[in-house]
DNA sequence: ACCTGAACACCGTTCAAGT
DNA sequence: ACCTGAACACCGTTCAAGT
């Protein structure tokens, strides 16, 4: 059922995963598909949940910090590699059932922290959200990539802009390299409060 | 040639700016709008451009925490008024120039607020990706809307997901309320390390 | 230069009809 | 129950041709 496109995404990307390109490969009508799935949308859902129930976490360190960072990044490393995610997550609410068992562990992280369960919540949102800009930054640029398409290429102008000025050399460092571990260290260790 | 469009994104929506839609409303062939954009996607940005040139910022505060919540408050609510937009950023990369000036004050309030140049750089990248986050969760929220999306309803299974369950009650709370402004200030003060 | 018509190669989805 | 054919109502884009 599912096993079919999952193959089809991972040979021809996501763009291939039509109902009717879907239909073809099983041999069978597009029409077919519609008993098991009900709509386009609800498709790319469930091949969300079985990539992320696909992703495999190392072991977690005792430390909660450590922990929480091995568990983020997971996250992001699985979820990075299919940049059409996003697009999806943008038009449905969801929360994979698959990934509970981790943000289980991330709130149990938090607590063992010494945050509360109200400041977990909070931590929470506010690394996830992050998590999810970062993947959305990322599928941008890799979208872009060969194509010219960034403008503000150089300096900025220095008149106008002069702190962008005195910053681009930190820019275009950060510009290739993916920066998400080091962002969450950060973002992990100031929303506890133990620089 | 952008106003149509504009207008026509206003009043019926982003599935309305089709090239046949925007020929149509210009009583003009739909050809005819490749000789001034060139795809459709380029369509997009240059609406997103003009979204972001539109945004008024009110006067900012001389303390540059609350000047750097006032104006990245600015940016979230004026995006988060068009769900489509983080469809796009998610397919191209950009920056859009009109928002040039408010970047530079960000960066020059992060370094007024006694940042460094390179962690004002980084400071921004957190806090615009965790802004580019909650947008794209937001925007989640509310396609989910009215549909019964919401899976994971109610407790989750104290059994299994024991912190989850206590923080159930938090959940709930942050379900409805856009809680953006709070987070964004508890990201801001750690970030510059002004608690 | 600027625009058009006709066509290509697709989509998702509905709906009545088949076995 | 499960599947199909034909059709509906669209898309973006190419390309040769018009004024």
């Amino acid at each position: 059922v599912l096993d079919a496109a999952t193959e089809l995404l991972d040979a021809a990307g996501i763009d291939a995963v039509t109902m009717r390109g879907l239909g073809e490969r099983l041999g069978v009508s597009p029409m077919a598909l519609y008993r098991y799935v009900g709509d386009r949308d609800d498709l790319l859902v469930a091949l969300i949940d079985r990539l992320a129930a696909r992703l495999q976490f190392p072991p977690r360190p005792d430390d909660p910090v450590a922990a929480l960072i091995v568990l983020f990044s997971t996250l992001y490393d699985g979820l990075a590699e299919h940049p059409w995610l996003v697009e999806v997550l943008s038009r449905r609410r969801m929360i994979a059932p698959s990934v509970l068992g981790a943000i289980e562990e991330i709130h149990a992280a938090l607590c063992a922290a010494g945050l509360s369960i109200e400041e977990a919540v909070q931590a929470y949102r506010v690394i996830w959200q992050f998590t999810i800009g970062a993947l959305l930054v990322r599928a941008g640029a890799s979208a872009a990539g060969a194509s010219q398409q960034s403008q503000v290429r150089g300096a900025p102008d220095a008149e106008r802009y002069p702190t962008l000025a005195r910053a681009a050399a930190g820019w275009t460092a950060a510009h290739g390299r993916d920066m998400y571990r080091d962002d969450v260290d950060v973002l992990v260790r100031t929303v506890i409060g133990r620089p």
